[in-house]
DNA sequence: TCTCCTATTGAGAATGGTTCTCATTAATAC
DNA sequence: GTATTAATGAGAACCATTCTCAATAGGAGA
């Protein structure tokens, strides 16, 4: 029987296949990384934990790899500040999307999705307003809160 | 009698007195860009223009001061995805803050800041429940919307 | 107005995240 | 299997940004 998360992983290579990738090992590998993580990592940090699943990967192929799969979807990318693009799997379900709490002074990241559905309702309304007004195709849309986190606020 | 252009770039200066910053031409020029300047400029378009006000200004001048200006609040940066990251004068006025749709695929920016009243009514509630839970000191916010334009919707 | 102190500058070198190149490998169609 | 060609790994190259350091210029006080 599936858990979640392979079948999560399934789709994902699904999804490869819909836009004629093949599905290597890298790529296996890179999804798994993401895909177990709770955190948002950067390009370097995949790396090195893929590594250890396949020794003989390269770190252009993850760049390579980030790339594609951000390009088709299956993965978000997002920038706090630090010169490191960070990624993380794409979150396109209702009980999983989540936006962003980023602290401007050690970089870390809080994901907060809960209590979000008249955020939804209202980014959903948002963004119908200003695709006809600009005639602009919203595809995707970020939310960040920058500030300082609970422990960087008392060392300030 | 002041324009509100010169109005605004005087609290500019005021400000970098506040913060013990001398008050020199790069500082005064670069501000002068921002301020004029509709658009969102990288570093380097900043210090073209720059350059043309101020020719023996340096590229390295350009990017220490940005980054003091984006320290103590006069300008704001953002990355639209191309690597380059984007500056501009810092809004903070009910009516000129704005939010962003940003083009995929030409990495075009529009500002959109008409009928923002609701949205920021939402955000303060949102801004006030965060803080409280995470104990996170909220002090900024980015709101963008991605996808693709007029122009690049129709030739994809 | 002059002088001093030191923040700031300009130029070029250095850094480092990311991309490119190219010979080699391996995923898929037949 | 075999052929085709997308994908890979390694290292070089790229390029936006930061660093270094001697020279310059704000601005406070005399």
């Amino acid at each position: 029987m599936p858990t979640e998360t392979t079948s999560r992983l399934n789709l994902s290579y699904e999804r490869l296949n819909n836009y004629c990738c093949r599905l290597t090992r890298p790529r296996q590998v890179i999804l798994d990384v993401l895909d177990k993580v709770d955190r948002h990592l950067n390009a370097e940090q995949i790396y090195k934990r893929a590594s250890e699943i396949y020794p003989t990967l390269g770190l252009a192929t993850v760049y390579r790899n980030l790339e594609l799969l951000v390009r088709i979807g299956l993965v978000w990318k997002f920038d706090v500040g630090d010169d490191k693009t960070r990624y993380e799997i794409a979150q396109w379900s209702r009980e999983t999307h989540h936006h962003h709490l980023i602290c401007k002074k050690c970089n870390s990241v809080i994901d907060y999705s809960e209590s979000i559905d008249n955020e939804r309702d209202f980014l959903r309304e948002r963004e119908k307003n200003l695709s006809r007004k600009y005639n602009f195709k919203i595809e995707n849309h970020c939310i960040d809160f920058f500030g300082l986190c609970s422990k960087c606020k008392n060392t300030d």
